[in-house]
DNA sequence: ATGAAAGCGCTAACAG
DNA sequence: CTGTTAGCGCTTTCAT
């Protein structure tokens, strides 16, 4: 059964070798009863157009490279899903990429990403996007940033508004009342994690208030954790708010803060996050949060992924899209919010 | 940069072109003095073998398959990770498949599989298991199932003794005097579901007791929750402990005995789940569970499958590591464990 | 140890 | 529309 090839096909089918790569490539020329004749023949033999064979001459592998890390906030097995399903509706595969933790590895795992001849890359790993994302342009591989970008002058990339989620948050806790307000932010070396951060610090400012206090908690439960408890042990008030830059990270604050402090939420301290995981509808959070619009952002990857595999000279394109507040009962009945769509 | 070919290397380095091919591939013999000619070359051309090339003659990919579903459990975002990372030790990629839930499906993802030419096939999936297993076994593509199996006749398999786990929990609950147990399995279609079933029920009649109720949860978190609900709210006695057969249902279980009932766990009601996935750790749930051990499933699930990938006649075998329970706080302390690992 | 030559299975001009 | 003819970039005999 392996190894039934097109000549074989072609023989049993009475016809051309060509004649049945035709009837095999979508976009090629063959005849009612040609067709007929082979896809008889070929179902006959069991016969599949051998991939790689194809690759080779096309150069087109119609495989999709996807870096990743951080596989324990779910918003990225999420996300990893649905791109899966999404490339799978255009007949693209995925091939995942772990994003090494130090820089001796990224070199390598560029280059082979470079040598397995991905039709395009996807980026949702904030420590290795510049590297990657310059080498692979260079070698013609397109590169689409997901959740994540690098500027006007960077490669194209998809986004939620990561700083006007941040601003909405601020205006909401600052409508009920809270004064003592605490950050603990994502990672900030990435643009997603300094941009929730610069948002939030904006709205609050726009209310007359102010950052009680501020940490970074690198997207991790561990960081987040400790974070939190060093504001809460610290000398100054205890916060009565707080927001994580991600939900992953709330959810350490959440536990901290009941478990560890002994306070109650929300009628001690408000706890907000970022993402809307799944698990931030569970009661045991029951999480305020701002969505990210998953679905739109991973249709829109996709799409300019693809334009850009097929058109490479088209110019790089910076996508944002509007996420939503999700009010839930880690914060008090007296936030409200307008405006929110 | 992107097309520079052996050929051009051999040019620059003065050798033929299947001097440079031996110089890049691993088996075979070249000089000490035309390997460094050649790399030098390579190195100032930026050479980088075609692996699509090299497929199309080796017959090999390198490249091994994956086909997941419930990416929304975290054990499965924990082992996409490790398995990932421990095929890259052996310079393997993964590329991923959704497992598609209707039957027609199924069909054209096998085929789709097989087309892509992987040189084997992780399968963590229950639902496709049967059907892939033979359907690549038969085209010459070693399978190992992940976390589940078929039996003696069956593919390679790699589990953790799930009976053994199930058993374990009756006696550690019975231990600490529950008296009217429920037990929420996991879909029953999957032999991990139906063995630590059958190990729990098993467990508890040795202690000469028995299941106070029993539904099937199908691994998912609504359905777990909706089960719970429907014990907690029957006619009959409400029970005082409840076995989750994964951690993910176990979330909604204690999701709804405390948020829904209004119950207190471990107090009014003690729960136990199945896997250990990082949240169980967290103190929100605080759960006792059974671990499964991760990281020797995927070492072992790893070196069958490239043990069979290099010698492919040699007969499948069935892999089960031992478990380990953890005692958390959503257990009682009069229950005790003795002759854990 | 090395070069020449023969393909791997297919697509893409090119004639007809 | 169809068959013939070249390769895609590499590995692998086979001589040397």
């Amino acid at each position: 059964m392996p190894g039934v090839t097109s000549h074989d096909v072609a023989r049993r089918a009475g016809v051309s070798q060509s004649a049945v790569s035709r009837v095999f490539t979508p976009g090629a020329s063959a005849s009612q009863a040609t067709a007929e004749k082979v896809r008889k023949a070929a179902l006959e033999l069991g016969y599949r157009p051998n991939v790689i064979a194809r690759s080779l001459i096309t150069g087109r592998s119609r495989i999709v490279g996807l870096v990743v890390a951080q596989l324990d906030n779910q918003f990225y097995p999420g996300a990893v899903e649905m791109l899966c399903a999404e490339l799978k509706k255009r007949s693209y595969h995925l091939l995942v990429f772990l994003a090494p933790s130090d820089d001796e590895r990224i070199e390598r795992e560029v280059a082979e990403l470079i040598d397995y001849q991905v039709d395009g890359l996807i980026a949702a790993s904030a420590a290795m996007s510049q590297q990657l994302a310059t080498r692979c342009e260079e070698r013609g591989i397109p590169v689409v940033l997901f959740n994540r970008h690098q500027g006007e002058g960077g490669p194209t990339a998809v986004t939620s508004d990561n700083f006007e989620g941040g601003r909405r948050i601020a205006e909401f806790l600052l409508s009920g009342g809270h004064e003592r307000i605490a950050h603990v932010s994502g990672w900030r070396g990435s643009s997603t994690g300094r941009e929730r951060e610069a948002g939030f610090r904006s709205g609050l400012a726009e209310g007359g208030s102010g950052l009680a206090a501020c940490a970074d908690g690198m997207y991790r439960y561990e960081t987040a954790a400790e974070e939190v408890r060093r504001m809460f042990a610290g000398p100054g008030p205890v916060p009565d708010a707080v927001f994580a830059g991600s939900d992953h990270m709330a959810f350490a604050a959440m536990d901290v803060i009941r478990n560890g402090m002994g306070l109650r939420i929300p009628e001690d301290v408000a706890v907000v996050g970022y993402d809307d995981v799944p698990a931030s509808a569970w009661s045991a959070y029951d999480l305020t949060t701002v969505r990210q619009p998953l679905e739109p952002m991973v249709r829109s990857t996709v799409e300019q992924l693809l334009a850009r595999i097929e058109k490479p000279e088209s110019d790089p394109v910076q996508v944002r899209l509007g996420g939503t507040l999700v009010v839930r009962g880690s914060t008090r009945p007296e936030c409200s919010l307008k405006g929110n769509e």
